[in-house]
DNA sequence: ATAGGTGCAAAAGCTTTGCATTCGT
DNA sequence: ACGAATGCAAAGCTTTTGCACCTAT
């Protein structure tokens, strides 16, 4: 446990919410202007892999590296195997009806909304396949 | 219509999944060599623009861009507003009996579910409030 | 003829990596 | 003392942008 660690860590403490790398960065560096944003980008890559922190994406359009999915007939979810990298694709009503309940319960209106499930497909668990990195 | 957006319409066509756009590049060469990776860029965004091709995240991590949601307690959900901004977590105990009923009906094993909504909250909803870019 | 799309090249971001140094234990 | 973490700088990649040219209508 370094000072660099202990000051992002009290920094994602302070700031709360849902910042990007960058703004824990700027935020980190005022508790410690020694700080280097490779050291945030390896201090966060460290604290998502022991699940201290979830990395999650926010933004509705205009993210990078996204994909693109050709002629959607409908809303539908994805659950992507972590083995494979094989997708399988589905629409559910309870999500259709948990958007109609939260709209009502907040008073919101919801114009898009994503899920994505990760985890191991049948054929993966039985192999015990993983992919090391970079499986699409 | 000029060649080139058919030449990748077609392609998005041929590819189906979820190609990024480097992928969509890439094979759209194969059709037409001339094609630029900025009119790739620029065709994506276009088509998402008018709904075409809906973006989407599929990476578990190690994606770009991406937020922090420290020390998440349970897994939970957001609905960003694309107005203002602001971010509502909940949990939802619809998506936990979902997760179960898809692992069980697909035989797989669930480690991980994002699910994010976004649209106008209340008040941009009164204001007429709209983010154009940026928004965070 | 004109509006809009394209190629090109350069710039802009964000993130990663190698290496020497420093720090925590 | 030793292994791990850090700072630094450079490289890497993806994406965007300005501009002149071209092309579809």
């Amino acid at each position: 446990m370094t000072a660099q660690r202990r000051a992002i860590l009290e920094t994602l403490q302070d700031l709360g919410g849902h910042p990007t790398a960058d703004q824990v960065y700027a935020a980190a560096r005022e508790r410690d202007d020694t700080i280097h944003p490779s050291t945030v980008y390896r201090t966060l890559s460290w604290l998502a892999d022991t699940g201290l922190v979830k990395p999650c994406h926010l933004e509705p359009r205009g993210d990078r590296c996204e994909h693109f999915d050709a002629a959607p007939p409908a809303e539908h979810h994805h659950f992507v195997c972590t083995g494979c990298g094989r997708v399988i694709e589905f629409r559910s009503e309870a999500i259709e009806e948990l958007k109609a309940l939260f709209a009502r319960q907040h008073r919101v209106r919801i114009e898009r909304a994503f899920l994505s499930m990760h985890g191991l497909c049948q054929q993966c668990q039985e192999d015990g396949t993983r992919i090391d990195a970079d499986g699409r």
